[in-house]
DNA sequence: GATCCCTTTCGGTCGACACTGAAACTATCG
DNA sequence: CGATAGTTTCAGTGTCGACCGAAAGGGATC
């Protein structure tokens, strides 16, 4: 007997969650951005996100908090409906992608800065230039790879 | 009065191992890396490095082997001494840099999973669709990038 | 205003991990 | 075969952060 859909995708979402914990996403923010990409109806309230994962509501609460101030999740509030409405933005991946390119061509300001402390000593400076080199290449190549991404559908 | 070169450079160290420990590198282990890249001379045994960057032995010895491990620093022994000598190996940085970038390509694998999950229900599958075409846009585009990276010199 | 429902805040617990320092281990030299 | 210099192992400590659940907070309806 085969197992259900649903059952196969819960375990992908431990999947995804843990795929994410890795990076340094809580475990529980990762099953939100799991679940939420997956679930139908597409939006959900914390209380039903409480329910379904199996976390607390403090912790649903801490981590909603974080999704929403990276751009992950959307927060939708209405008008006579005392309970707020959250989903997934999967707009906003890219911006998620492009803060970890941020972050490797940072380093090539750190780089640089290295050198100018070493500059006047070629000998000693050598085994940095190799890093800065490189960071200073990917500074230059990403963003220009960044700007060829295919633009999201509506 | 201005500070000295060294002075500065040890305040460089010091950012340059907070970076990384934002990676998750472990702090001590990124010092070895900072001071490893612009130490005169270039190779230090496990008990100068101790001595200079202020740290334990075990903790030392703990991140040698891990940094050593990745390839990033080189261990070497010689006949007639009985400290090992370690140095940086800026060529490995390359490496270092392609495993963040297969990271993010193997997500690719996992939105493709689900996809499949979803197969026959391109309603729900919208919005795992617009991630999954970018992470497969990405593991196109990344090793392609990689390719053209320029080559160490010596 | 009172009640209800949902969310957020907050103190507390637990586990993970970086770090330490001493003891065990290894290799070199006399 | 000691003696010595260096490295690794390991048990113990402290810190940090994820998570929980109860209590406080804030709207919405009556």
């Amino acid at each position: 007997m085969s197992v259900g859909r649903e059952t196969r995708l819960s375990a992908w979402i431990e999947r995804f969650a843990a795929h994410f914990a890795e990076e340094g996403i809580p475990l529980i923010g990762g099953r939100i951005l799991g679940y939420l990409l997956v679930c139908q109806p597409v939006e959900r309230t914390a209380a039903e996100l409480s329910q379904e994962l199996e976390a607390s509501s403090g912790s649903i609460s801490t981590n909603l908090k974080y999704l929403v101030n990276v751009g992950l999740v959307t927060k939708r509030t209405r008008r006579g409906r005392q309970a707020a409405e959250y989903r997934i933005n999967e707009k906003a991946w890219t911006d998620f992608i492009q803060r970890k390119f941020d972050a490797i061509a940072s380093v090539q300001t750190l780089t640089d800065d290295g050198m100018r402390l070493l500059s006047g000593d070629p000998e000693r400076s050598m085994r940095l230039r190799t890093v800065d080199k490189l960071y200073g290449w990917l500074s230059e190549e990403l963003p220009a790879l960044w700007e060829r991404r295919p633009a999201a559908p509506k």
